[in-house]
DNA sequence: TGTTGGCACTCACGCCTTCCAAGTGCCAAT
DNA sequence: ATTGGCACTTGGAAGGCGTGAGTGCCAACA
């Protein structure tokens, strides 16, 4: 039996009735609930097909029904309209955000604003340094033959590193590095200053190249180890919230949540910064989740994308709320990022 | 009736036991379990006086005891031998932390050893601003009339802020400025720069002041109002674990781990570096948390105390073990920032 | 006086049974 | 295709019972 437009209103109402409530939930309960015009019975009926195909399950035999995760991607791909977010909500954001002082900061209250809007676990990455091109970089020496490195990024993010070199440099070396590192690299992105940096040694006096590639290694290191990026997290005490709701085991998503490797894992694939990207149960087993989906999206200036964000919550979270948060939030943040 | 000796060791042997199982314990398990020379009848008339001075207390009338955070009081107080740290531990300290290659470094890794240590939740203050000092400060003109300060302390940690001036300042006044603020804070504390600095605009041009006091209030800002310090949190996972063993509410515990202002407060009494210092269940009341216990030490380099660490976990956790652990820790990370 | 064995008492917990309500599937009628 | 009706399933709540761990108290003993 086909799938008509009945049966996806069904479906619909399903999710939201589960998601609200949290219980399975009857065919009586549904017609209660929403006006469908047609009997329990008929409704059964329907949903007999449904579970047929595979969108709703029932716990045990005389329960209501569950949407299944493919229940949930059927709803998010084809019912779900976006829910705008209330005036207050709105507003929210703006005040949240616009006390920022720095990039840090605006990471900061972006991941927290997110989780107190979806009331979920949120998860914002860093501007990534690759996509990045290079402002400034600066050279202080701090103690004996110490350099401290400063790399100063167009998304305003600041880098740093203490590189011990094998020889006490004069300051005037360092001048000369300092502006002839700042006239090569500057405007660069990060692949690129890897292989302009390389040669710089050779451009120097013999007795001063030890210095020069010492300086240069510990840029390369930055660049490239620092891959390893960093992210930040929030609103994971949301989670104990309905996790004693249980059914949902939290140790795993804890852990995870913890794990900056997994966590980019989730946020990685986001590539662009418009649409927002819903992976659902399942479909994060690779990642040690299951009953958990994520909700991501790409943000960066202009058309540029930077970096990811996202909220973790049960598969049966609130996804038009949720995905509708989470595409405002990224705007906002690209378009602060767009005014630097 | 007065608490002999033997009623002491039956404390112990209380709360050795029901760490272990966490379950309420009775006179005859314990006889069995350590050898204590009596009878399971003198034990339960210890027991009877133990719980008449409220060192432990029966879950309902007819189980066993279970240690209440007075008893633990005692026990940690007069009953705890350290509990050496094995090699294997000792080990694991050196080799994970000998790899950090900054401050910020030495912080993330220190904070995720105490939690695989002690199989808690850990906290790691970043050394605190007010208690550093200045090492050295650096101008850099970023785009237009901005200019980024970056502050580097004498703990290695490094503050950057972008401020905004009234009037796009050249080179060379920048150069000047740049000297003159070395030459006056390099070596001040932070509550002293505050002095120091807020009457350099006289010291130039007036045509040059309104960018210097733009440079100088910023300063203060970056000092006085970072006040709000940061903390690194890990182990939260573990939480979970002991969490599911129930009895404890770990939605509050989660939310006081986001909060920077109830972890400081929690970090914040220890001043001194050596002994470490255990607040037990009610005695953290204050802060939202009640079947929880900190334990905490500061750390720095030399005698001085630049920031604390700690373990966030139930009252019913191993405190010789936790205690040695964060004391360990504590001393290593203070012998790395003294190397610096 | 402190210690011990004995004994009656308490009570959480597990187990079983019973009962109920919610929900289903199917069928015959419309 | 939809509907009302009805028999059937079953998880979960409520109540009863037995058991065992543990207690407090007491009288006897060293």
């Amino acid at each position: 039996m086909p799938i008509d437009d009945r049966k996806l209103e069904v479906l619909r109402a399903i999710v939201e009735d589960y998601v609200d409530t949290h219980e399975p939930v009857g065919s009586k309960a549904l017609v209660d609930r929403h006006h469908l015009g047609v009997s329990s019975a008929t409704i059964r009926n329907d949903m007999a097909t449904l579970e047929e195909e595979g969108y709703i399950a029932q716990p045990h035999t005389s329960a209501g029904r569950i949407p299944t995760d493919k229940g949930y991607r059927l709803f998010v791909d084809r019912l779900s309209t976006v829910k705008p977010l209330s005036p207050a909500e709105r507003r929210a954001i703006r005040s949240f955000l616009d006390g920022a002082v720095d990039l840090d900061d605006v990471i900061s209250r972006t991941v927290r604003l997110l989780a107190q809007l979806t009331r979920q676990a949120a998860v914002v990455q860093y501007p990534s340094l690759t996509r990045s091109t290079v402002r400034h970089v600066e050279l202080v020496p701090v103690a004996g033959a110490r350099v401290l490195i400063v790399l100063i990024t167009n998304t305003g993010r600041v880098e740093q590193r203490v590189v011990e070199l094998p020889q006490e440099p004069d300051d005037s070396l360092l001048g000369d590095l300092r502006a002839r590192l700042n006239e090569l690299v500057v405007g660069l992105d990060f692949t690129s200053v890897a292989s302009t940096v390389s040669d710089l040694p050779e451009q120097f006096a013999p007795e001063d190249r030890p210095v020069v590639s010492g300086v240069a290694v510990s840029l390369l290191e930055a660049l490239v180890e620092r891959h390893e990026e960093r992210v930040a997290v929030a609103g994971t005490a949301n989670l104990a919230r309905y996790g004693q709701e249980f059914d949902v085991e939290l140790e795993p998503l804890l852990s995870a949540l913890e794990e900056q490797v997994v966590l980019l894992k989730l946020l990685g694939q986001a590539t662009s910064t418009s649409p927002v990207t819903v992976r659902i149960g399942e479909e994060n087993a690779q990642s040690g989740l299951f009953s958990t989906s994520v909700v991501t999206t790409g943000y960066g200036p202009g058309n540029e994308t930077v970096g990811s964000m996202g909220v973790l919550g049960p598969t049966r979270m609130d996804y038009p709320g949720t995905i509708a948060a989470v595409g405002a939030v990224a705007r906002y943040v690209s378009q602060i990022l767009d005014a630097n």
